[in-house]
DNA sequence: TTGGATTATTGAACACTGTTCAATTAAATT
DNA sequence: AATTTAATTGAACAGTGTTCAATAATCCAA
């Protein structure tokens, strides 16, 4: 079976060129201004090619989706040598937002756009998310376990605690956050993430 | 000047006609799937008019926006009946929320898309997004004075409250919690609010 | 090596999109 | 009634995602 392994390593090949191709496009001019077209000139190949490699537009970013929260995870990992819970709390969420504002159009594609319908199973709901997550539930559940943090739940608060700094992020990217007041504060998300930890130390 | 009164009432109705239908179309299936087109069909005229009431698409969803504001700041009147600055800040959220979860469609709108780039000046940048987060930064201030919040600055502060509740809404509308519990945890954002309530009563 | 079956690739076509603009119709003014 | 002004049209433009019959390239057995 030599050849059928030739064959897979040349499609799989077309599949990552035009997925650089779409992930140089769109961290150029966004996912809206990216074309089908767009991706099969850079590659020099039809558009219709395209679509034998991917259903459609929205597999191709879903699997560029699906990068971005592999490299956010390879990121987490450095949290393991953070002993305290609640420390490593905290260190979580500053490299949670150290990605987003980095990489903003990799993180409006994973947690601000409208996820494509089709490419979420219902049985199956959004893995990768999972994965994060979890990891925040589980850090959380020590925290609590630990003493922190009483009288909440873990799902309330791990929530909560996600929807801050999501909060404070996707403002930002948004460009919704234009109503701070720059002379009191340059950088808004910095100094607000200040503000959260002292609510969660008091705690 | 009766005449030019009469004209000016005529295009006047027919501007609105072209928001209702716009709206109806709008609420019905999302920005994305609303066309000059269905808005121009349903009105029954022709595509072209609606260019002589509004620069282009987007301008006609930056009005609906704005609607979308006024609504939200009527809906924030009753707050001049909470005396304690603290008590207040809490009812905003709620009140911020039921309106977020009640109209996703229009928050989505008004804090989500992205903006479009020409209708906003640089000089005058969100007038309708600074009356919301001026209200709220009002309180968060009358907070600090009266002891509350020790060790916070208004701004970043504020933007932290904001962010939370905007994280909780916007995290839920975009059907990102679905790595929820749900056998744990049946109304996340109520009860994610309800934990962030706990952090700021014991600040 | 040749012929037949597979597979990959093409590019035209479809039904849309937002937007423009010369031509037409309607209204108001002289 | 004639003329000026404003409102309205609908075809046209350049683009979009997507489909599909036709073509080109490749592989495998005889």
């Amino acid at each position: 079976m030599g050849i059928s392994e030739r064959k897979d390593r040349g499609k799989l090949e077309l599949k990552t060129q035009i997925l650089n191709a779409a992930r140089k496009l769109f961290l150029e001019q966004g996912f809206d201004k990216t074309s089908m077209r767009n991706i099969a000139d850079l590659i020099e190949y039809s558009p219709g090619t395209i679509y034998h490699h991917f259903a459609d537009k929205n597999a191709i970013f879903y699997a560029l989706h699906s990068e971005g929260f592999r490299e956010l995870g390879r990121r987490m990992i450095v949290l393991s040598a953070v002993g305290d819970p609640l420390e490593r709390l905290k260190a979580m969420g500053k490299i949670y937002i150290h990605y987003a504002l980095e990489n903003s159009d990799m993180y409006d594609l994973m947690f601000i756009k409208e996820e494509p319908v089709d490419s979420v199973d219902d049985d199956k709901p959004w893995e990768e998310g999972n994965d994060v997550f979890g990891g925040l539930r589980m850090t959380v559940q020590e925290c609590i376990d630990k003493g922190y943090f009483e009288g909440h739940q873990v799902e309330p608060l791990s929530y909560m605690v996600w929807s801050a700094v999501h909060g404070m992020v996707s403002l930002h990217i948004r460009k919704r956050c234009d109503v701070i007041d720059h002379a009191a504060c340059t950088d808004i998300v910095g100094e607000s993430y200040e503000s959260f930890i002292k609510l969660l130390d008091k705690s």
